[in-house]
DNA sequence: GCATATTTGTCCGTATGTATA
DNA sequence: CTATACATACGGACAAATATG
């Protein structure tokens, strides 16, 4: 997993490049950002670098301690607690205003096979990705720029905080039914029904967060 | 206005010191924001400003064209329509969800006082300011840092649009009144219906900057 | 408690590429 | 089409804060 792309704008890609690295677990929470080491490792240098980790700061997904670096955020309970607030706050109205023929609605389909195909296969990885994704898909629903960015934020930091739980099946399983339901329902035009259920789901995917072992 | 505080982080103050430009208008929407120059006129390098343009472009006051480099962002009307989608979003739960005795309250209350003794001597200036100040502390009966930090960021951008606007007193005149009967009402523990009257002020607030001559 | 090594925070000089007069 | 201005990016430097032996 390294180069073949075609790299453009450097502070970029080296944004991308580190945010990967903390979202998929390679730099675990609380893992301090060296900057010297880092830079070489992106193949940029520390001044773009610095310009990669202020971005990434301001999402959420690492920590600045003055004069002593950067650090990969460590999640805590008051911060997932926090992010599913978020969620209940942004993505149930999304399901209330929008119709089953809004275009992103096939976004939404599109996810819910992908997890199920995947979890078919015992992919656990994937149906993660898909179940994010067939939420993301609902707030595009809600045809906001800025509310798909929040989202986007706020994933990313859960994502972190999944990392720390060792079984992603656990995780996921539990849930891929419910998404099914939501859609169908929200498919045969009863958004406000679907909202609930999906307040529901949310409420019962962050007790299943706080049940696990790691956090 | 410019030394004299102890000025600690540079990129933080830089940072700072760029968003007031941009948020009061001293920059104004178009303008390019050459490094060299800008750089010079906070006395930071031009690293430093570099990563003070990276928060503000993620927060959305500036935007960067590749190899052109940065200009203060033009508020559109798409934009504004997407500010208030995001602001019905968030700010009437916040009523819902929390009581009269939860301590932010008095934020409320401070912010409606602060905009009538202002509104008063004729300083639409300062009701602007303290009006907005009433918003975020609504979001702030939440209690989540995540939601605060969404409408900061919203609520700069807005008043970004604002500045575009000559008469400060047409915008902010005839919802002065609005104000002090959501906080009464939510005083008196009829949140739902606080949330509901918020979401109609929303509505009008956002039709009267769209019935403004500028933007 | 002190001397030393690291690391950040910051600045400067400069090279390269891209857009514009 | 050439010249100029500018953004982008790199590497080196150094003081100050911080960790380490």
């Amino acid at each position: 997993m390294s180069t073949g792309r075609q790299r453009g704008h450097a502070a970029t890609d080296a944004t991308d490049d580190l945010r990967r690295a903390i979202v998929e677990g390679v730099l675990r929470p609380g893992d301090p950002l060296r900057e010297e080491r880092l830079a070489a490792e992106l193949g940029v240098s520390r001044n773009t670098l610095r310009e990669a980790m202020r971005t990434l700061a301001h999402e959420g997904l690492i920590v600045h301690e003055a004069n002593r670096g950067a650090r990969v955020t460590t999640p805590t309970r008051a911060s997932v607690r926090d992010i599913y607030l978020v969620r209940r706050t942004v993505e149930p109205p999304a399901l209330r205003a929008a119709g089953p023929d809004h275009p992103a609605a096939v976004r939404m389909r599109d996810a819910v096979a992908a997890a199920r195909s995947a979890a078919r296969l015992g992919d656990w990885q994937t149906v993660g990705t898909a179940d994010l994704e067939f939420h993301r898909a609902i707030v595009g629903l809600s045809g906001s720029p800025r509310l798909d960015a929040v989202l986007d934020s706020i994933l990313a930091e859960l994502r972190l905080a999944f990392g720390a739980i060792a079984d992603p099946e656990f995780l996921h399983a539990p849930f891929l039914d419910d998404n099914v339901i939501i859609l169908e329902t929200f498919e045969s035009g009863r958004g406000d029904e679907a909202a609930i259920l999906l307040e529901e789901y949310l409420l019962r995917s962050e007790r299943t967060l706080f049940d696990s072992p790691a956090p």
